[in-house]
RNA sequence: GGAGAGUUGGCAGAGUGGUAAUGCAGCGGAUUGCUAAUCCGUCAUCGUGAAUAGCGAUGCACAGGUUCGAGUCCUGUACUCUCCGCCA
């Protein structure tokens, strides 16, 4: 959501930077249905005036002035009423819009219709080389007997998942090591619920752009939550919260669930995209100020980074383009993880700056020290680590010609000490 | 699922139909020679203004209703707390 003032004022750089994202909002019409509103409210107000004038008045009339009074004010307020369901319904048509109205893309971020125009920013570590053929995912899951592939979509439909032993372990140990890493880094660790009212999911952003995508269990007027980014970013809405308590990091974690209604064919085989994972999120609430929200951008992408690091895989970082960073974002960074069997980077981590639009939609605030005055919050989300995408990578760059799976040393901690799992006994 | 109590500004807290007290914190200003105190204003949103000036509207969990007038009365909903029941 965007402030209605800065769009009359920047028309121009607003019309842009929805151009930018490929998208169309008539701005035009916008401005002209606030000015509307404002003359309404205008008439609105002198009528509700004198009426609080003629009421306030009655209690020190003569008993002869009263009925006259009475019946002038009871007049106002018919008048009133008409007036306000007029305000009202233009309201509704403004609210509309502006619930759909995008954030701006940084002026940084790469100009571009879809995710072809993402760019390369950095590779690091190289594609893994092996002296034998590797096996993917599934094939080493099967070899290990570590899942239940088959029989569980026979069970629970498709895009499921159920995996066993070392690995079951290993997906836990790797939010684990994720948990340690963000608290040594001032995280606040927060295990959240996957359920959720429909109102955070507007002010996330969620809605009303992508309903397909999320399910609803209509009992109960309640919604499964497809990140924990959704629960965090309303933890505090309606809070005016002191400045001195800013910043505020979460490392969420929770079960996500996603229909993948847009994905349809799209990788369907094993643990890449599956209808209910889990995620560790970063998730981090600042001060309203480009340079400090810019910073701890970076510094976000920096700890999903050593996080990959960490557990020893290749990627690569990708500014994500305009066209294809999705109405909540100022700027997004993407990081993907060499997957040896599909021969390219997949996705891991998401990294992006909200500025100020979710705190609008949130009415989240601060008190600013210097001035006394109340202002929107920055928000910021980045993965921690999400699985079992992330087993994805893991499995297929960490491979042994025997099928075992090496651990990467910063994670053995979390596995009981051992160097490799599976393979033949 | 059943019964009861509650929800007022950033926080605390009064207010039983007639303009939302007061205190604390924050911000602004004034004043006083002493680690600070005192006084005044401001302190949530919006309209009209060049205005961070004035004037005005709105705001007491949310949505309706009664009334000339609602924090206050009525109805519904949400949430919190206590007790009972069920339960991993």
């Amino acid at each position: 959501m965007l402030d209605i003032k800065f769009i009359i004022e920047n028309q121009q750089l607003v019309e842009e930077g929805i151009a930018k994202k490929g998208l169309q909002v008539d701005i035009k019409g916008l401005i002209a249905l606030h000015k509307d509103i404002n003359k309404l409210k205008t008439t609105s107000q002198a009528l509700a005036e004198e009426k609080n004038r003629l009421s306030n008045s009655i209690k020190s009339a003569s008993a002869e002035e009263r009925p006259n009074i009475i019946a002038k004010s009871k007049a106002l307020g018919e008048e009133l009423k008409v007036e306000q369901e007029k305000l009202s319904l233009e309201q509704a048509k403004f609210d509309e819009i502006m619930w759909r109205m995008p954030n701006l893309p940084s002026p940084e971020s790469p100009i571009g219709k879809d995710d072809s125009e993402n760019v390369v920013r950095r590779k690091v570590g190289e594609p893994t080389k092996f002296d034998f053929t590797p096996r993917d995912h599934v094939e080493l899951m099967e070899l290990n007997g570590w899942s239940e592939m088959e029989r569980i979509t026979r069970v629970c439909g498709s895009r499921t998942y159920a995996i066993t032993n070392e690995l079951a372990r290993l997906e836990l140990a790797i939010h684990l090591m994720v948990m340690d890493k963000l608290a040594e880094n001032g995280f606040r660790i927060i295990n959240v619920p996957s359920i959720s009212k429909e109102k955070p999911l507007y002010g996330q952003g969620y809605l009303p752009f992508s309903r397909d995508e999320i399910y609803y269990m209509p009992e109960d007027d309640i919604y499964l939550s497809g990140t924990a980014e959704l629960i965090l970013n309303s933890l505090r809405a309606d809070e005016i919260i002191p400045e001195n308590e800013l910043p505020i990091l979460y490392a969420g974690f929770s079960p996500c669930f996603r229909r993948e209604a847009g994905a349809a064919g799209k990788d369907t085989r094993g643990l890449t995209r599956v209808h209910q994972f889990m995620k560790t999120e970063q998730f981090v609430i600042c001060k309203n100020d480009i340079n400090e929200s810019e910073k701890w951008h970076k510094k976000l992408l920096q700890i999903s980074e050593e996080v990959l690091q960490d557990l020893e895989l290749p990627y690569q970082v990708l500014e994500v383009c305009t066209g294809d960073m999705g109405a909540p974002k100022y700027r997004q960074y993407d990081l993907e993880a060499w997957v040896p069997t599909q021969n390219c980077y997949r996705e891991t981590h998401s990294c992006s700056n909200i500025t100020e639009w979710q705190a609008r939609r949130t009415n989240l605030r601060y008190r600013d020290n210097s001035d006394g005055k109340v202002k929107f919050v920055h928000t910021l989300n980045n993965t921690g680590i999400a699985t079992p995408r992330a087993l994805v990578p893991f499995l297929e760059n960490h491979q042994q010609a025997d099928g075992s799976i090496r651990i990467p040393e910063k994670l053995q901690p979390y596995m009981m000490g051992k160097k490799y799992i599976g393979g033949k006994k």
